[in-house]
This record gives C-alpha cells, sequence and structure tokens, in this order.
DNA sequence: ATTCAAGGCGCG
DNA sequence: AAAGCGCGCCTTGAAT
C-alpha cells in the first residue's frame, strides 16, 4: 500500500525508509551485541527441530534465520559476522534446491531437460511460456517467469500472480495457462497433489515425513484453499529441509571420523550450511562440503551447491 | 509486570 | 470475501 503511494510521493517513501532503518536497529544493531555470550564472545542461536509443518528447523534466542541481505544497509548487519584469526566464512547453498525438487516429483519433461543441461531456469522458463530464444529473453521476461516459479511453489493463483507483476487478471492466467502447455507435468503434479491430500490427508516428503491437512475437506472455501496451497507447498519445502538434513548428518560424520577441527559447521539457513574454516584447508573443505551436499540424495535433476569464501558472512555470498 | 493479538517485516 | 508457502521478533495497545 504505501509501497505504491511511494512511487509518486516523497513521503511514504521516507516512512519507508525509516521503518526498514528502524527495524535493522531494534532487532539487529540493538538486540544483537546483548546476546554475545560472555564466556565465547560469539552469539549463540538455538535451532528446533519440532517446531515447523514442512521439517525445516527454526532458530530462535536470537532467530540466525532471517539476518538481512537482500539491501545494502542490512548487509552490513550480516558483514558483522566475521571469521576468528586464521580463519574464513564458507557459506554453501543449494541452487533452486525447490524447483528442482518440483522437477523430480513432477517428472515434468521440459524441467528435467532444463536442469540436466544446467540452464538458467528462470531464463528457461521465460523463454518457454513467452515464445523467444534462450539468448532473446528480456530481464522483464525473466523476472516475470522468476515470479511464475516462485508462485507455483507457493500454490499462488492468477490473482495473486498478477498482484505481484502487477499486470491485470487476464494476462496473469494467459501466463499460467501458457506456463502449464509448456510444463503439463507440472500441472499433473499439482493436481495429484489436491487429490492426494483429499483422499490420505495428509501429503508428504521424499522421506516420508508427513503433512496432515484437517481443513483439506473444509466447507469452508477460503481455508481449503489454504489446506490446497500448504499442501502442494509441504512436499517441496519439506523434502529440501529432508535433504539439508541429511547433509548435516554427512557432513558431522566426516568432522566426526577425522578428528577434523579446522572446520565447523556453525550455522544453517533452509538451503545453506555456513561453516568457520582454517585458511590452510579452505579448498579440500569446500571441496568435501560440496560432495556431501550434492550427494545427500539421489534425484532425477543433479543437486546444485554454490560455495563463497569471506572473511564475513556477506562476503561469503 | 506480564501476556496476548495484530500489524508489520526480516529471512529462505 | 479472499487472493503466496514456512518461520521469529519488534512495537503497539488492551487486558490481566
Amino acid at each position: 500500500m504505501l509501497a505504491e503511494l511511494a512511487l509518486d510521493y516523497p513521503l511514504p517513501k521516507v516512512i519507508l525508509e525509516h521503518r526498514g532503518l528502524s527495524k535493522l536497529k531494534s532487532t539487529y544493531t540493538d538486540k544483537l551485541p546483548q546476546m554475545i555470550n560472555p564466556l565465547s564472545g560469539r552469539v549463540h542461536t538455538s535451532y528446533h527441530q519440532a517446531v515447523t509443518a514442512t521439517g525445516r528447523l527454526s532458530s530462535t534466542d536470537p532467530n540466525l534465520q532471517n539476518i538481512p541481505v537482500r539491501n545494502d544497509e542490512g548487509r552490513r548487519i550480516r558483514q558483522a559476522f566475521i571469521a576468528a584469526r586464521g580463519n574464513r566464512i564458507v557459506a554453501a547453498d543449494y541452487s533452486q534446491i525447490e524447483l528442482r525438487i518440483m522437477a523430480h516429483l513432477s517428472q515434468d519433461k521440459g524441467l528435467l531437460d532444463a536442469f540436466a543441461h544446467g540452464e538458467d531456469i528462470h531464463r528457461a522458463t521465460a523463454s518457454e511460456v513467452f515464445g523467444v530464444a534462450l539468448d532473446k529473453v528480456s530481464g522483464e521476461q525473466r523476472r516475470s517467469a522468476k515470479a511464475i516459479n516462485f508462485g507455483l511453489i507457493y500454490g499462488m493463483s492468477a490473482f495473486g500472480l498478477s498482484r505481484q507483476l502487477n499486470i491485470s487478471a487476464g494476462e496473469a492466467k494467459k501466463y499460467m495457462d501458457l506456463y502449464f502447455e509448456r510444463y503439463p507435468g507440472v500441472l499433473r503434479y499439482m493436481e495429484n497433489t489436491r487429490q492426494q491430500a483429499a483422499e490420505k490427508g495428509y501429503v508428504e516428503t521424499l522421506d516420508g515425513r508427513r503433512l496432515w491437512l484437517p481443513d483439506i475437506k473444509s466447507s469452508n472455501a477460503m481455508r481449503r484453499k489454504a489446506a490446497e496451497r500448504a499442501a502442494i507447498n509441504a512436499p517441496m519445502q519439506g523434502t529440501a529441509a529432508d535433504i539439508i538434513k541429511r547433509a548435516m548428518i554427512a557432513v558431522d560424520d566426516w568432522l566426526e571420523q577425522q578428528n577434523n577441527d579446522a572446520v565447523k559447521m556453525i550455522m544453517q539457513v533452509h538451503d545453506e550450511l555456513v561453516f568457520e574454516i582454517n585458511a590452510d584447508v579452505i579448498d579440500s573443505a569446500s571441496q568435501q562440503i560440496r560432495t556431501l551436499m550434492e550427494g545427500s540424495m539421489q534425484l532425477d535433476v543433479p543437486l546444485l551447491v554454490e560455495i563463497g569464501v569471506g572473511d564475513n558472512w556477506d562476503q561469503a555470498h
């Protein structure tokens, strides 16, 4: 609301800027220093393994899974997370893991192919939906395709897409129809998921974690639709959680076996593992981390891990 | 002084 | 009438 007004008037823009800075100050700049443990000189989060509906971890006191990253002011907070002398921060992120899981679960030919060939998935989607060659996709088209891909993971409707892209409902519906025409396996997967959720009352991840959906047969359409969106999202979000949990166990086993104290796994942020690693072993350790994470589960598409190194957490991205 | 809900917003 | 999944924390205002 304010964001729309901010496009045309200075006051709402200033209010939004104030809110953003005020959020950074109250939640991070003022709070994190208070939470430094005097014995270690560090902040220590608590991870909770039985909180979320999908199988993700959650993080509290402080939450280290929502440290700013999306703009420059916020990233200054992230730059305060630094490695001890002689060490570096290494961040290892799964690339597009939920879309890869969607490709695997749906067995959609086009999606499987795109990932098999290592294509930029949003560009590939734009190429299909807008009917242009891969190298002729405009920035605008790629942005739209990205919104469609994310929307699909969340069970978004044409209306939601129209809001997201600021286009008419009809235009949005056209995009989605075109998408499902190009990726019919995805459409079939969405329909099957809704149907199975209704039949069984739950959906599950590749490792068999179940999300029960008591509202899936509700006579209240709003609640039923919400349950359907959760049903569509949970197998993807939850399987991603299965995969990174397996990876964390594999990494821990590796470090344990060789009494490796040059590598410390210090944070998990849903599709990312953060390490503090002795500078002398960065390359070999990174290689092993990549191997363990990418091999955590065997899907019909490759899993890809992007690794960054830096003196602080921001640089490691 | 503490608890709760709502609005808002940080992240994947 | 609502409309995009999953979290946790801050502020505000009201209730206990």
